[in-house]
DNA sequence: TATATTAGCGAACGTCATTCGGTATTGACA
DNA sequence: TGTCAATACCGAATGACGTTCGCTAATATA
């Protein structure tokens, strides 16, 4: 009996992400993959099922480490309005920006995926509770006991696919900075700090928790 | 000398709007929209100079149309939070998730899009214009006159991509009601108003406008 | 009516992901 | 140490697709 080699399929993952990193998804070809990884096309589906599974394999580890130091980079943050900052920052600017694309990659691997496809999403979910976790760590004023973290993280996450697709394009238009700004504004509100008129603000904050 | 028709035009974009609609843009075929326009292929090119310059000819007139109708039924909405809702069940809900299902038909085109393509971002900015002037006009206090509206119909705008991107896999958790509402609730905020203990809130107001 | 332009079309091209058939390596067992 | 069976490996084929190429014929213009 022949024996699968570990040195085969990590020699492919590495080969792939390079070229995911240089081409993106639907440039990127088994082909030059297999050229890269020395060994022939037809061989790397002794290894993997299909292209997205390879596209899969790459994407999780670099996501998890990615997710991982962010919420400590969060976590070493003192205000909330620094957490907050450094959290969409991490998400909707360093993480899908980076110069080996694989955010871009992955958006364009979902995007042609079909159902029949059974991607598992269970990497958005672990995703979805990280961050909902980080933001309820954030707000630990009791006005904000109430808010759906999950749902919130739900949004961050959809923006950032939406941060993913339209840097595919390279038209956008720069305005993320401001858009971080705005929505860690309304963000901050949820723990009675952070206001832009602190004045108005403590006087109504007093009347609430009288 | 031989005529362009309009006849031959309109057909295919017709056909193409079915097809879309029934495979979304990876698995419709230049061949099948030929085919149910009742040309051929290659005839195809002689209107059209590229599959991309076809979804963008069908998605455009239609996702205006939305967009616009979309506008009105927030202002024919009384309430702040009524308004707010509106708007964001428009873009996060029902336009995306049309039975006719152009937007992830959208969301493929651009994730499979090339930088080359030139895909021209009019249609972006024209929306995160009309999204911007909703907002201002539904935020009448001043309390919230220093809000950078256009930064956040751009981040409301990556959402409405996210969930177009997430829909294509059917694997949509339906928390988009629950983003929805905290979405609404952090927006409210801004005009004072929306807080979610109504008796509280009350009072709040009666002291700020007095 | 003559002519230039070009709509229209069938066949071909180039590119992919994926599959097939055959070969030969190699782990397990005698 | 030799045999066997499972299967890694590979070159060639397959099937789809967007797009292009040549050719034919329709038609606006003069």
């Amino acid at each position: 009996m022949r024996v699968k080699r570990q040195a085969v399929h990590d020699a492919i993952l590495l080969a792939a992400e390079q070229e995911f990193a240089e081409n993106g998804y639907v440039k990127a070809t088994i082909s030059k993959i297999a050229r890269r990884a020395g060994t022939a096309p037809s061989n790397v589906y002794v290894y993997f099922q299909s292209k997205l599974e390879i596209v899969l394999a790459v994407y999780e580890p670099w996501f998890k480490r990615q997710i991982l130091d962010l919420e400590q980079a969060v976590a070493d943050k003192t205000t909330v309005e620094q957490k907050l900052t450094s959290l969409l920052e991490g998400l909707w600017k360093y993480i899908p920006h980076d110069t080996r694309g694989l955010t871009t990659t992955l958006v364009q691997a979902l995007a042609t995926a079909t159902p029949q496809d059974k991607y598992n999403p269970e990497l958005l979910r672990w995703t979805e509770h990280k961050i909902a976790q980080v933001l309820s760590d954030t707000f630990r004023s009791e006005s904000a006991s109430s808010v759906d973290f999950l749902a919130l993280a739900h949004m961050i996450m959809f923006t950032f696919d939406g941060v993913g697709l339209r840097h595919n394009l390279r038209q956008s238009i720069n305005r993320e900075a401001q858009m971080i700004t705005e929505m860690v504004a309304l963000l901050s509100r949820l723990d009675g700090e952070g206001e832009k008129h602190p004045d108005r603000r403590d006087e109504l904050e007093h009347q609430l928790t009288e």
